[in-house]
RNA sequence: GCCAUCGUAGCUCAGGGGUAGAGCACUUCCAUGGUCAGGAAGGGGUCGUGAGUUCAAUUCUCACCGAUGGCUCCA
């Protein structure tokens, strides 16, 4: 007999070789059933394989993510089997399962998959899964998968077995006629997945390599009951009314055109009122914390990139330089503001009384991005950062930090953003080549960021090699309506810039010293925070930040007048919105304004006017009754 | 940049080798209506751009531009 334990502390006696499934059973048929696979002393295993020795085992249900993992992960192998059946002469690259369902990289040789073909391959998938095929696994030696895939012809396996130690324990897993390289966990049988849908179609890189053979990268979901799918799929329909890039057309925020280019986005005038006002908030926000603005020019010197080093990281891959036609003198496009604020630092001799010195700046950048990266809002070629860069001592520098991730988190707060996640990206110690600066500076800016947040108990995630190349960095990421996570904010130190410019100040003991810096944006950018935050809240922004925060409809354009009059007595208690004077019914002018998404709609006629109120609906939620201006906007004013 | 799909009116889309259509939006007129689309008439497109095949191209082919979904990338 050998003990498990449970993660509720509880101990279970089993006979040796009995699998987390018997565990299951020995509690009760009904989560057996459920159990799809299991943790057993913190690696993810089969269900139904043997443990020998005393355990710890946490078992898995399609409700956890580890469970998903595995039904999505086996769902990859019933594709694969399928793709073999139904495309002889296939080859198979790696088949993971992802958040959201699962993908197989093939490469189809002769055969060409495309979206017309998934019935086809779903059908074939529903057929295999109802064969009940187990899934078995087998241990193998390296000698042996070599051999099995040798004969199979499988030349992008063989190259994964290449890359394994000689005397590694291999695994093979075979359900029905297919059999995998893999390291598992499997479900039992492929007879829980019942409900398929191939997702979409794309190239894929062999390896993650753009130098390498380009696959076809097949994306499937399944689930344990076709009625899970059909929510799934309406929630997929949910998410793309809520797309930036829609609703951004409909609220006429902002436009792309050919001839501008893509990736620069133009905002039109109901945008750029948003943009202004959280502009105005955040800027009050840094002004009340000691931010000092400063305007620079948006092209600079390529000189002035050859000392910040970013000529030589990123200047072949850049928009190419600008030449003056007589002088002959060369300019880059401003890709970050960061050399001009430490110029501003370096003008003239610094006392360390001025530290710590944070200078901000709303400053527009132009990257050149792959046009096929381009994306929304959430990825351009033109944009603003929010961008300021405090200059401290070495001292100052995890207050400063913490400063700055009050302010982060006081905007992301503000704008409704409950479910971010931080992350920190720290250096890859394998590649130190990537990155400039001493190892000690490295170390001491790694700690800082990871003191700061553990302060302030702020929940994050590490990335090893993720850094910039000048230093760590933390960002703040939000998911978008589809899922996607986009970063927004970032904090970054950095020591190395201002050694570059050899920035220093005098200090106290009259010596001269080197500032830190810290380059930090609250929103990211203007551009991608405004794309997220239009799917975040489906385009009904915060009230405090909306354009219109009201519409009065008048019944009749005899009404107007009393409406322009309700107008001027609002805007003079700080409230704002427009008349809807169309020669329109009521009914109609509701309906716009709810498209629109007007938070309040004023109606009036006959009776309003007669007794000096307003009658007053809700956005989405309908008639609240009559009351006055007043009274409306102190009401509104609870609301903010 | 790479793979796949796509580009027809301001928007959403139908059509298809013989120079184009719907709904909404827009304009005008009628209607002045009480809580999610009142009625009628009208204007609007060298069918993304360029080249090729053809008697004839918006339709077929190629290139370019742009979009969408991925990959790679993201200072």
């Amino acid at each position: 007999m050998v003990n498990i334990t449970l993660p509720d502390g509880s101990v279970r006696q089993i006979e040796k070789g009995a699998s987390s499934m018997d565990v299951a059973k020995s509690i009760s048929e009904g989560l057996a059933r459920n159990v799809v696979s299991a943790e057993v002393n913190g690696e993810i295993w089969d269900a139904n394989r043997p443990i020998n020795e005393d355990s710890t085992v946490k078992l898995f249900t399609w409700k956890d993510d580890g469970g998903k993992f595995t039904f999505w992960h086996s769902s990859a192998h019933l594709m694969a089997e399928a793709l073999e059946a139904i495309y002889p002469g296939i080859k198979l690259g790696t088949g993971p399962a992802i958040e959201n369902g699962f993908y197989y990289d093939v490469d189809p040789g002769e055969h060409k998959i495309s979206s017309d073909d998934f019935p086809k391959i779903e059908a074939k998938m529903l057929e295999l899964a109802r064969q009940k095929n187990q899934f078995v696994r087998k241990e193998v030696t390296k000698a042996e998968a070599v051999d099995f895939f040798s004969r199979k012809g499988d030349e992008y396996k063989l190259e994964l077995i290449e890359k394994r130690g000689e005397d590694e324990q291999l695994s093979l897993y075979t359900q029905g006629n297919f059999v995998d390289l893999c390291k598992g966990p499997h479900l039992a049988d492929t007879s829980t997945i019942k409900a398929v849908k191939m997702m979409k179609v794309a190239g894929a890189y062999w390896q993650g390599d753009e130098n390498r053979q380009q696959m076809t990268r097949l994306y499937g979901i399944t689930f344990p009951k076709q009625k899970e799918l059909t929510q799934y799929l309406q929630m997929l329909e949910e998410a793309k009314k809520r797309d930036h890039r829609k609703l951004g057309k409909e609220l006429e925020l902002f436009m792309f055109s050919e001839k501008v280019g893509a990736g620069l986005p133009i905002w039109l005038p109901n945008g750029t009122a948003l943009r202004q006002r959280l502009e105005d908030f955040l800027k009050k926000a840094q002004i009340e914390r000691g931010y000092q603005p400063v305007i620079t020019p948006h092209i600079a010197k390529k000189e002035l990139y050859e000392t910040s080093g970013h000529w030589a990281k990123y200047g072949e891959d850049s928009f190419q330089p600008i030449q003056t036609p007589r002088e002959g003198e060369v300019f880059l496009l401003k890709p970050m503001n960061c050399p001009h604020h430490c110029e501003i630092f370096g003008h003239r001799p610094r006392s360390y009384k001025e530290l710590p010195l944070r200078i901000a700046e709303f400053g527009t950048v132009y990257r050149y991005e792959q046009t096929g990266e381009l994306h929304g809002l959430t990825r351009v070629r033109g944009f603003t950062q929010d961008d300021a860069h405090l200059f401290c001592t070495t001292d100052q520098l995890k207050e400063e930090f913490l400063g700055v991730l009050d302010l982060t988190q006081h905007v992301l707060r503000k704008l409704g953003f409950e479910d971010y996640t931080a992350q920190i990206s720290l250096r890859d110690p394998a590649t130190p080549e990537k990155y400039i600066g001493s190892t000690d500076d490295w170390d001491k800016a790694e700690q800082a960021i990871i003191d700061a947040t553990k302060e302030v108990g702020l929940e994050t995630t590490t990335e090893l090699g993720e850094a910039a190349f000048y230093g760590p960095k933390l960002d703040f990421m939000v998911k978008d309506a589809l899922g996607r996570r986009w970063q927004l904010g970032t904090i970054q130190v950095d020591y190395q810039l201002p050694q570059r410019f050899e920035l220093e100040y005098v200090g106290a003991d009259g010596e001269m010293h080197r500032p830190v810096m810290i380059h930090r944006a609250p929103f990211g950018s203007m551009e991608r925070f405004i794309g997220v935050l239009v799917e975040h809240c489906g385009g009904k922004f915060p009230l405090w930040l909306t354009t219109n925060q009201y519409a009065i409809l008048p019944i009749s354009d005899r009404f107007n007048e009393f409406a322009e009059k309700l107008k001027k007595e609002l805007a003079a208690h700080d409230v704002r919105g427009f008349v809807d004077d169309r020669s329109e019914k009521v009914g109609r002018k509701i309906r716009d304004a709810e498209v629109k998404k007007v938070p309040f709609m004023l109606i009036v006629g006959e009776s309003e006017v007669a007794e000096g109120k307003v009658s007053v609906r809700k956005q989405g939620e309908g008639d609240v009754g009559k009351m006055t201006v007043a009274e409306f906007a102190s009401w509104f004013k609870e609301q903010l």
